[in-house]
Parts: C-alpha cells; structure tokens; sequence
DNA sequence: GCATGTTACGTAAACGTTTACTCAAATTTA
DNA sequence: TAAATTTGAGTAAACGTTTACGTAACATGC
C-alpha cells in the first residue's frame, strides 16, 4: 500500500542504505543525490516505518502514563504536562486508566511490555510487589508521580505531603483561627492520608495546641461526595470549630456546598482551605483558599526526569516540588 | 536483553514456527509441546515482540485521540470512554494535544502515520484541508467526535447542537421565563457556536417570542472567565432578563461567580442553564442545571465505531447521541 | 496393502528498516 | 607522481515475528 525506502531508492536509483542516510541526516552522501531522495520522498508520500525502526533500535518513541482515573482533574492536569513535554521530545504518550485495579494494571503492564515503551509514569498509585517485578523484567525507565514508594528504589516527584498539610494548617492559624477541624481523606493511603493528617497534628503541636480526636473526619476517599457527606459529622462532632481543613480541592467544594446547605457562610460562619488547586477552586463559591501542587509542572518534570533515564541510563534523583498557598476567599481572617 | 521466540524454541527444541502457533492459538501442535512451550515462556520471561508483529501484520494495536486541549473535563470525560472500549480491545491510545494549532497538528498526523495507529479520533475540531489530505494518504480510520465535518465525508458522533440549545431554552420557557438571555460562546465556532445561537434564537420563535439582539451576548470562547467576563455584559444590556442559558457549562459556572459577586441570587433573581454537564456543574452553588452531552458514553461509541471501521472495513454511518436536561437548581420555576 | 487424509511440525521468505563492512573514485598530501 | 586520505555510495546481515509451503508419521477406508 504506502511506499518503502525501497520504492525511494529504486526511483532514485541509489541503494536503500543511501536513502536511510539521508533520512537520518547521517551524511555520507552529496547535496545532488540528498535533493533527488528528498525529491522522491515527497513524490511518492513516503512515511518511514516505525515498526522497521522500532525493530532495529529497540526503541518505540513512546512514553506510558498509568492514572487511577483519567477523567480527573488531577490526573488531567498531570497528563497535560507531560504530553506538552514528551511531545518535545518527539516521543508519544499512551494512556492507561488502571481503575487502582491490581489485574488491570497487570494487563496494561504486559501491553506496554510488549510494545517496548521507552518509559512509564506512574501517578497516584502505590506500588505492589507484583507491579514492581514486572516493572524490573520489563528493564523499562519508571518515574512515579505524586506518590512514592518506601519499599522499591523508584524515583518520584511529589510534594511533601506532610510539609503542605502543615503550611495549609499553620496558614489557617496565622488568620487567627484556633478551633481547627480537618477532613482527611482515606487515612488508610500512606501517600496523600495519614501524611495529611500528620502534617495537620504537627502544626497544631508546633503553635502548642493541643489536637482533639472531635476535631477530625476520615472520609472514604477524596472526591467532592466524600466532602458533601463529612462536613455535616464533622460539625456534629466538632460545633466550635471555625476552619476546615480539607485533604482534597475536591472534599472543600463537597463541604462548601454542604456548608450551603446548612445555611452556614463560608467564610463568615466557617472558613475553609483545601489542597491541590484545582481549576475548579478558582470556580468555587467562594473562590477557594488551597494548597497549590504544580501538577502540571510535575508532569514535565516527570517526563523529563524519564528521558534523562533512558538517555543517561543513570539514576536519577527524587523530587520534591514546593507547594504554595493559593490565597483566595475561602478563609476569614479573625 | 530481552528474550525471544527462537530462545523459547530453542529450548523446547522445536521450530519457532511452532511456538508462533502456540502463541497465537493457531492449533496445529499437540497439547504436550503446547505445554511444554508454556512453560519455557513463563520461565524465560518471554514478551513478544509488538515491533516485529506489527511489521507482519501491519496493525498497531493503537490509536489515537486528539484534542485542542487534553486538560479540560470535557476531554477527559470523552477519554474515559474512549480508553475504557480501547482497552476492551485490547489496544492502547495515545493521546496529542493539539493546542487547536495547526501545524502541531499535522507534526501529530506524522508521528501517527509513522507510528502506523489503527484509527484517529478527532475531537472538538474543525478539519480543513490540509489535516484531511494528510487523513487520506495514510489510509486510517478516522472519527470525529463532538464535531462533524461539511466539507468532508468523515463519520461522527456528536449531540445535536441546535436541537440541544432549542430544549435548553423550551425548558426555560416551561418553567415560565419569557425574559431569556444567552452567553453565545465563540459565535464563529461552526459546531458549537452558531448552532446553539440558533436553537435559543428557535426555541423562541417556536413560542411565538421575539428574538432581541440585546439579549444574546458573544463570548471569546467557552471558559469560566468568558463567563465571568460576560454576565455583566450581558444584564447591561438586558437587565430584565430571568434566565440566561449558557453555551457551556464552564461559561454557566463563571456567570455564577459573577452573579455572586455582583449580589445576584441565583435562582432567586437569575436563572442559569448550562450546557454539557461537566462533573463541575454537580459542585456549584447552587448545583447547575444543564443539558447534558453524553460524553463518556461519546467516547465509547467513537471507538467502537472505530473499531468497526478497522475490521468490516465499511463505511460507517454517523451517530447524533441523544441529549438530556438534568435538572438541579440553578432555575427557578417562576 | 495401497491410496488418501490428517496431524504435527520444520524451513525459509517476507515485513521495512539500520548499519557494519566494503570499495571505487576523487581529492589531498608529500 | 605516487601514496594516503576522504567522499559517496553499495551489499548484506540483522532485528523478531508470521505464514505459505513442504513433509514425515500416522490413521483411515476399502
């Protein structure tokens, strides 16, 4: 169907290794015979074969990204990110929606084995010993991404959860507030839970306030139900309370609307800081306080750590990405 | 580095022939070297190689999605359900932002034609010659998805535009607004500019209404801020207004925030419609009623539709997917 | 006992590149 | 002018599969 190198150099009458020179830049040929191949390439719509090339240098020009969920805004912010950089790179990204499914990461991983990747991304996601062994057989550069693991030697960048929940907490302390609540998330996730949650203790400790068990709610996970659903038991457990501090973007907008629903101001009544920021804390009501992660930027930064992997081969270190308070008018000074 | 079939063949001392047929289930080999040839897979850690399959068999086992932006919760919804039905068969997606740029474009149809994909999804994008031209001479599958094509015979799948506008608009008027404002969005927009400008401009007609060119104001695009931007625009020129529908929902949560800002209760002094239903518009204050673009399910449908393509060969018929109002409280029932 | 079919495999070509070797011709150097 | 070097190019192997074709061994039917 579509013409090979081969096609290009029976017109030119020049043999195939000529042609692959000059699609390569690699020299070794005159300015005639260049313009003629070119000439041909053009005429006969030539497109070099990837699955040729690929065969040869053991390379795929593509990059594998593994989210939890695509349609977030986290992960999409990620994505973005990485695919500005990749493509730099002249490499593609494929995308893998894991579902944090153990056996659909497993069949991923195996697809991306095949397809010789030359470099995977993985977001928000712990690392199993099964994801780990494959990912070792596999010989494949791997950056994690808004997680880490204490077990294997993988490189990530991430914030520091802990420091970020602290600065989110100790901002709400420096506009005045004493009685502190906090949702949390899933306490049970080593990366974004209980690190929170220490984070939040800390800066309590650290101003010499005593930390109340009442003053805490653990949701089940971090999205905008999980907000809407604890704002409400955490109010019942803790009336006093005049911040909130939410471990997601996602839980504040929940508890933000709850708060609506109750008829209680924001930020009059209670205020409120989150951790992310989202583009929807730009669209809250009010404009949501948060604790800034560069997502984006850790996408590039991630995707160029993966090609200083593969073209180095040297190991590469961690990243911590510095975090920000986003001032917004989610929080009242007092 | 890694092994390959001649290695297993090797050490089971058969051909590779036979190991290719075991491989690929082809019959034609007993069930003891079928088990033996297992065996040596599973311990030599044996991956087939994608590169020299797709050389054969000229397939990639991939495809392609583009956007104008992946970062968008537009994009991803649609994503979600492209990955989830591409993944069901088996192949990979790779996704491109295109930044609506043209030449990043086709260095994108390049890559992709290199790279072989089975089939292209286009999204939210308008094909002109050149992208078209580029579409044709690799001989893949294409789909349009969120947008349609006059100029050229490419299959889609997208909600009616007008038709959607129009019930946006009659609901509005069925809740007993006759005042009816609209934030247009880009009006040069071909698929969701004028087409929603139309349906507004019907659905009153239909109720005998007359259209005002006052109450319709055009935005840049169909962003938060072309939102935010646009609602005191819009209530200069037609401050008796009840209800104004939105070309977006992004559009929809930025004329909230304005209203908000300007002390304008919503519903009780304005009511919004939006359009798309984005995860966003369940999160706003008060929760936005929409007319809801199935995207996920968009997206699904344009793989399969993909698929079909790739297998039968056939051309495939257009698909316009059915819109729904999904009512929250964002519109007061005057 | 022979013709025919079936089963289970092996051989080798083909897919489209890249690249290590060659090598003649042209150019430079001594 | 002869030797040495550089330039421009060709030949063929290699990458890891799939598959058309060939073929022993064995089974079946009569």
């Amino acid at each position: 169907m579509s013409s090979t190198i081969k096609d290009v150099a029976k017109q030119v009458n020049v043999s195939i290794a000529t042609v692959s020179r000059v699609l390569n830049g690699q020299g070794g040929y005159s300015k005639a015979t260049e313009a003629k191949v070119l000439n041909a390439i053009k005429e006969l719509g030539y497109q070099p074969n990837a699955f040729a090339r690929g065969l040869i240098n053991n390379k795929s020009n593509t990059v594998a990204i593994l989210f939890p969920e695509v349609s977030s805004q986290f992960s999409s912010k990620i994505l973005r990110g990485v695919e500005e950089t990749v493509h730099g790179f002249g490499s593609s990204v494929i995308v893998c929606n894991t579902a944090s499914h153990g056996q659909r990461t497993m069949k991923y991983l195996q697809l991306l084995a095949e397809k010789r990747v030359d470099g995977i991304l993985f977001v928000s996601e712990i690392i199993t010993e099964e994801y780990y062994d494959k990912l070792e057989s596999m010989h494949t550069p791997v950056v994690l991404v808004a997680t880490e693991s204490y077990q294997y030697p993988l490189p990530f960048v991430k914030v520091d959860d802990k420091h970020a929940a602290f600065t989110a907490t100790d901002y709400l302390m420096k506009m005045g507030h004493h009685k502190i609540g906090m949702i949390s998330g899933n306490k049970e996730d080593i990366i974004a839970g209980q690190p929170r949650i220490d984070g939040y203790k800390q800066a309590l400790a650290n101003k010499g306030l005593t930390f109340d068990e009442k003053n805490i709610v653990h949701s089940k996970g971090f999205s905008f139900t999980d907000g809407l659903d604890s704002l409400p038991n955490l109010l019942e457990q803790a009336p006093d309370i005049t911040a909130v501090f939410a471990a997601s973007d996602a839980i504040a907008m929940g508890a933000i609307s709850s708060a609506y629903k109750m008829g209680i101001k924001i930020p009059e009544d209670l205020s409120v800081i989150g951790y992310d920021n989202l583009p929807i804390s730009e669209m809250s009501i009010p404009p949501l306080t948060t604790v800034a992660q560069p997502l984006e930027k850790m996408g590039s930064v991630a995707a160029n750590m993966l090609f200083s992997m593969m073209n180095a081969g040297q190991k590469i270190e961690s990243r911590i990405m510095s975090h920000t308070i986003i001032e917004r008018e989610s929080v009242r000074i007092l």
